[in-house]
DNA sequence: GGAGAAAATCTAATCGATTTGTTCAAGATA
DNA sequence: TATCTTGAACAAATCGATTAGATTTTCTCC
């Protein structure tokens, strides 16, 4: 590979005066200044990274962290992210930890030795690499973190009003009448399935509204833990008329259910999905459902990490809490 | 940052025999070689993945390009790749390049600069960027083609059999009664939107089928064209009895179309999709769709590049080309 | 023409890990 | 005891770029 000693070689002059040339710094005459650039387009020459990098401590790289590329909201934030990276000749390195902590700390290492410039994760579910987190900001390391929280970390995050949504798409049912309310919920232990189940419960509760057991399961925001779950809550006698189910991998589980059972949405069950996804406005009837606002949530983050990476003296630390917002479409029924 | 040379310090030896005992060579003592990394785990040592790669030319990256991740079909390729890689120590380095030349270049060129190991792609559309990648290979750059191939760049690839399976899939319809039969194509110029759409010409000649220039359009595999071109089809009062949408994008839009018409499937239109999706087998009536092997294609790109990185001598270079499968669900009708 | 300022250029240290070639000491052999 | 072997440990070069500080060249102006 051609290096920047080739260059100077190769016009005549040090290797100090090339890479100020390149580098559009002073201290170059014009003349020679393009003699270098020339040469350099002439031979070839790609910076190594590498080097750079180790000497100005700055790899213009930021690393990933989900749980799940395949999963549409992560792909779309990721898509995001990338947009607003990009813009700023960044490069992302994404990891998928599935819900596996220890994945989640062999990337940070992987991350780390690799020094990027930055960090922006939705943690595993169970928190238990806090400790970690806590490390690595007290490194100076900058992080994001985005969907789910970790209360004890000081850094920036951008999530959605979990909590008031699900409240008020319970209440958004209540006033169709709906009194027997389910839910295919998500992981307890994580924050989003918390969170989201919480707010279901104070809805029940502050709205006075039927609590069964039997129909509010947790589906692990998985499809077919989901299914299956659906399964339970639809086969037996006593129903509930309307189901939340609390992010896409549910509603897609909820709605493979109801197919097989060949219920009929939404007179005899309404549902509201979580997240969006393109086919929910397809498929018939379409889904009724609360919508993440994926895309900003990405550039959010990402500008937060640029903003923290590149001013980081004036940087002051934020916590954005975005709305989440209900798509009216075909799958609730009014009972009124 | 804890350096090699803070740990050689602590423990009073030479950053040489750290290098070595933390790299578990031989030439240390069982005594030594302990201590060292008993101190190394104490300090919170981790190692320079840019001095280390700088010096054995080797980043334990590689290179992923791709017009756009949140399609679901590169996001489950991806994660398959991850999976392969991520089981010996390689980071991936995604890069969404739209149908944009440029930024495939843009791209490009950040990879070779970050000296990754190795590049899985999908090339962009035009293929204009064609000389770029054989100059890549020329100097030794380990390159994976998938998806999409570029004939004249000598390395290895992963495909499907996208004629073939355009081809059976008519013939499919046909041997169900349909002699009209529609589509809605890809990127012409694309080699995956190229190699289907002939697939489909070839098989409306050789099966002496009508061919309609109004039934056969390109939807550019976007949702937004594909819906506009099926109302156009759909509009007419000579309609085909069924359509094939040509990836996952033109089968959403295609959809779109069917529900805002109201025209019922398959008792007035059959359907056939390409790709899958979670949702194609959810919605009513569930697709009836050829799938890419996503999975299969992911770990086969991801091996081919570990094998033509690790085994550089002895590897040679191969052209995989996977089956694609139809599943039969319940959008097509029989029409005898 | 020459002093002094300004611009251009160079030298050399540096980032952190790896590795070659040497030195040194302990144990083996005669 | 003298010599040889072997293993452990080290010094220093190296990867390629950046940059502070030294040096040289060019320019300005009296």
């Amino acid at each position: 590979m051609v290096s920047i000693k080739d260059i100077a070689k190769s016009v005549g002059v040090s290797t100090a005066t090339v890479s100020k040339a390149l580098n559009h710094k002073s201290g170059v005459s014009q003349t020679v200044r393009n003699q270098i650039i020339e040469k350099a387009k002439e031979m070839g020459y790609v910076v190594n990274g590498l080097a750079r990098g180790m000497k100005i401590s700055k790899t213009f790289t930021v690393g990933v962290l989900v749980s799940d590329i395949k999963n549409p909201f992560f792909s779309e934030v990721i898509s995001a992210m990338e947009r607003v990276l990009y813009a700023k000749k960044y490069n992302l390195m994404i990891c998928n930890v599935g819900e596996n902590p220890q994945k989640e700390v062999e990337y940070l290492e992987l991350l780390v030795s690799k020094k990027v410039d930055g960090l922006i994760v939705a943690p595993a579910a169970e928190g238990q690499n806090l400790s970690i987190y806590r490390n690595l900001v007290r490194h100076g390391m900058k992080i994001v973190l985005f969907d789910r929280l970790i209360d004890s970390v000081n850094c920036d995050s951008v999530v959605i009003d979990n909590r008031a949504s699900i409240y008020e798409v319970t209440k958004y049912l209540k006033d169709r009448g709906h009194k027997k309310i389910g839910s295919i919920y998500g992981i307890e232990k994580s924050y989003t399935g918390h969170e989201r189940l919480n707010g279901f419960k104070e809805a029940i509760e502050e709205l006075n509204l039927e609590y069964h057991k039997e129909w509010v399961r947790s589906g692990f925001f998985r499809e077919e833990d989901s299914y299956k779950q659906s399964l339970e809550i639809l086969a037996k006698s006593s129903k509930p008329t309307a189901i939340i189910a609390m992010n896409n991998f549910s509603t897609l589980g909820l709605m493979r259910a109801v197919k097989e059972l060949e219920i009929k949405v939404p007179d005899d069950l309404s549902i509201i999905g979580f997240d969006d996804a393109e086919w929910m406005k397809v498929c018939s009837p379409s889904i009724t459902t609360v919508i993440q606002p994926a895309d900003a949530i990405g550039m959010t983050a990402a500008t937060l990490l640029l903003d923290a990476i590149e001013n980081e003296n004036i940087h002051t630390i934020q916590h954005v809490v975005l709305k989440a917002k209900l798509i009216e479409r075909e799958s609730v029924k009014s009972l009124i």
